[in-house]
DNA sequence: TGAAATAATAAGGTCAACCATAAAATTTTC
DNA sequence: GAAAATTTTATGGTTGACCTTATTATTTCA
């Protein structure tokens, strides 16, 4: 079942494969994300290929096959019960742990990560918001659509924020824009220019590429 | 202070050396700890001596420079932490910290170090009994000697155990030689052969390579 | 439909950390 | 003091995951 041992590399592609949907992605989205090149990434996902861990439809994009969705989801589990710990018993600030966890997942062994879930209760949901898949590799993908998507006059709430970098999730901490909060669209700018938001009784202005990995519910029960 | 960054395997040799002991260690005991050949550890050196870490005197040995030191120090504080939370709240199994404690070691930020250092209550010693360097890399280096130079008839108190083969720690843990634990040296065989332990008033066969990296101190107070 | 944009492939290069084999230098031991 | 053992150096090879530059293939759109 566990593969003969999984590169560091290999689980970061896996994992941003995962977080970024289960649809076809384009070699060149996966590429951004992981600040590689493109070529590097279109190299890595023959590899990936020839592993059966991915299907790359030339043109197309990939997707993770269902070996790779597996794999996937035990990287996602170990990457988001370690930003658990981070969070709820180091203290350590809501912005770093995506970062932090990373470099710890990779080094933690299938008896730890159970051990670890154990620890903190079996969660299953990490403080970014985003499920974690239990030890079979189950987990339902996060219901709701984009900020990117939500059109103005909407009021939604934040379910998960899906960025990685230390530097965007700083920005999001800054302005409050975390899970559960409450934040209504006032104007989304003309020619892919920036959403301006309300959160928190504060105007925020948000670019788009940081709104596409936020993801949010529209807003039902409004008096709660 | 800290350093670029340090590969794993720059990591791996220093805590080689620190562990070791703090002479001129021979290339090849090192090259033997770490599982590569002679020809390899020798190249490493020349590398590690290139970043001032270690000083090389050809046929003499190398040691860790005032600069290898605090980077060892700093290696091991992080490995001896997690086995503390590994061993003290992930409840795994005393022989298997080690290892698994090692993998996570690489992956961990200074900041990640000195929060889980705070959530586990800044201990000083970790399960298997070796000191943890405080933050600033002091620590006692162990008193006592090891095992292998017990003369038979001697009774002595297990204070730490040095080694790190999961398959030897395993062995030590099923014999009970485990620090507190007092043991009495019955016999020594000639020509390097095995010790002879009484141990919980069971007798234990002991290699000399693992009662090497057992560190004892003298029973003093007998009636404890 | 043809040009522009995007995607894929090809070819060649780097870097760290290993490996093996063999030759040379030094130390230890008889 | 010479043979044996150990250590060091030299040479050349491998692997994974990147990189650049250039060419070719395909898709999109005006």
């Amino acid at each position: 079942m566990s593969l003969p041992h999984m590169s560091e590399s290999t689980e970061m592609y896996l994992k941003a494969l995962a977080e970024l949907g289960d649809r076809h992605v384009a070699i060149a989205r996966l590429a951004e994300r992981l600040g590689v090149t493109p070529v590097s990434a279109n190299e890595m996902m023959r590899r990936l290929g020839e592993q059966g861990l991915v299907a790359h439809t030339p043109y197309k994009g990939v997707t993770l096959t269902e070996k790779g969705r597996e794999a996937a989801a035990n990287v996602l589990r170990r990457q988001r019960l370690w930003e658990v710990f981070l969070y709820e018993h180091l203290k350590i600030e809501w912005s770093k742990i995506y970062e932090l966890a990373c470099s710890l997942e990779h080094a933690t062994a299938p008896e730890v990560t159970e051990a670890l879930a154990a620890f903190l209760g079996n969660p299953t949901v990490c403080p970014r918001g985003n499920p974690i898949p239990d030890a079979n590799g189950t987990f339902a993908p996060l219901e709701g659509k984009s900020l990117r998507e939500t059109a103005a006059g909407e009021t939604v709430t934040v379910r998960a924020v899906n960025a990685t970098s230390t530097e965007v999730l700083k920005y999001l901490q800054e302005k409050g824009i975390l899970p559960g909060q409450r934040v209504t669209v006032i104007e989304a700018a003309p020619l892919e220019g920036p959403l301006t938001l309300l959160v928190n009784e504060r105007e925020v202005a948000l670019g788009l590429s940081m709104a596409e990995f936020v993801v949010v519910e529209k807003t039902v029960d409004s008096g709660r």
